[in-house]
DNA sequence: AAGGTAACTTATCATTGTTAAGTCAGCTCC
DNA sequence: GGAGCTGACTTAACAATGATAAGTTACCTT
């Protein structure tokens, strides 16, 4: 918490337009920049990825947000309706980060692909995940839904089956990253041991973990256990010569 | 938020220890029950429980929370140090719900059962998904992941697979949980429909989307595509005579 | 009866999201 | 070229919230 960019000394505030007694002409700068920039939604969105990147989700608050733009919290509401509107902006724009590349032969691997990169783009910014729990509505979304659908039809699936890999692999990648991002948002990276010395602790109570390595990332990787957990659902899809 | 259980009328607060002006002793009623229950952390965490419930995770507020066990606020933080901790233990209560049946012969069955619970009970209290995205690690969680694992090891599962299936298969839970408790959270049931317009308002951008019918909950259950994708994944398992 | 301590309550803060009202530049329109 | 409108802010202020510090009371022990 004891971070720069805010509780900046208050003397400072550099290059801004404040209003204070006029004093002499001379003493006071040309208005080189009166309206620094204009303060569009777009900034305010960028801006709060950047703190929420920086400070996490309790990081953000109006008017952090407010005093990175070098505005006043209040103007913030001239182009947002609430906060709740930012936090949606915000985690749109993490999803319109996934790339969206041309459709190739390899459907399965379009479809694993579009899904590595959904995670990578949320384990970018861990703070993402958590705020799934809102319709997740926005174009970018759909637009990469419809993507990938569109590869498993390509692959032969259709009708019930489609709808169910679809959503299937759509929940383990928003399953995987909320878990992963809980570990890599505790910027201690000694948390997870010590979550795990719960399990080696009594190793009675928890045989099967305990020998399994759970949680134990020196033992496994992240991204091989997505991967394989990935290839183990694709796997179930038809073979090529399926019929339909 | 026009609701009962607070804003009650405040001439009442009924029959509570209120300390007043003790007036003549013929007016006072005999104290009946002066400490009518003592307050420990398990009624908060019930209290808290019922609270979420009925108000969603914006509806619990430390006051709200000691109103309903006819307390102050303040008196909740003798036995509980912060808020988040009531968030956290609300959250494993849930998932001590979850039963934990003997292992039978059939260890597919089981784990099905287990994943069908985990998500069922999730979705009576369709706060608890948003609130994972902390460190999981009550003793609760752990043992029906034990449970989980456990089964999975039975059917012939082991070293990196058996890892593997368990964190897809928590994943998967997980991921579905959250993204259907968004929608069955909207009280309103016509959300859901209403974001389906969006699909079916311009079928040129989504077009297997639109085809598939995808939000369409009068084409497909929740529950039947959940079993489905259980389904998926179980059966990627080794078929009974696998080596080991 | 004395004293100690568990279990509260009463005051009180700082922080937060948000609204209402003022200000001020730049543009249009007569 | 001044009047007035409006977009884009600022200043002031509020109610709600999580939390702390300092009382206060009931009960239990000695």
């Amino acid at each position: 918490m004891t971070d720069t960019d805010f509780d900046q000394p208050p003397g400072g505030t550099p290059g801004e337009r404040r209003r204070a007694d006029p004093g002499s002409v001379w003493l006071r700068e040309e208005p080189a920049r009166p309206r620094p920039a204009p303060l569009s939604r777009e900034r305010i969105v960028d801006a709060a990825v950047t703190l929420l990147d920086r400070h996490g989700i309790d990081g953000l608050t109006m008017r952090r947000l407010a005093q990175l733009l070098d505005v006043t919290s209040t103007a913030l509401y001239w182009h947002v309706k609430t906060k709740e509107d930012v936090l949606d902006l915000a985690l749109d724009h993490v999803f319109g980060d996934v790339p969206l590349p041309g459709a190739t032969d390899d459907w399965r691997g379009d479809a694993r692909t579009l899904v590595r990169d959904w995670r990578a783009a949320m384990l970018r910014h861990p703070w993402a995940p958590g705020l799934i729990g809102r319709p997740m509505l926005g174009p970018n979304v759909l637009a990469r839904t419809e993507y990938l659908q569109s590869a498993l039809a390509r692959g032969g699936l259709s009708d019930p089956e489609l709808t169910v890999v679809t959503r299937t692999l759509a929940n383990y990648v928003i399953g995987a990253a909320l878990t992963e991002a809980t570990w890599h948002r505790n910027a201690d990276p000694q948390a997870r041991t010590q979550a795990r010395r719960q399990i080696t602790a009594n190793p009675a109570a928890y045989p099967t973990l305990h020998s399994s390595g759970h949680l134990d990332s020196t033992r496994w990787s992240d991204d091989d256990l997505f991967e394989r957990g990935l290839d183990l659902i694709l796997a179930s899809t038809p073979p090529p010569d399926g019929d339909g």
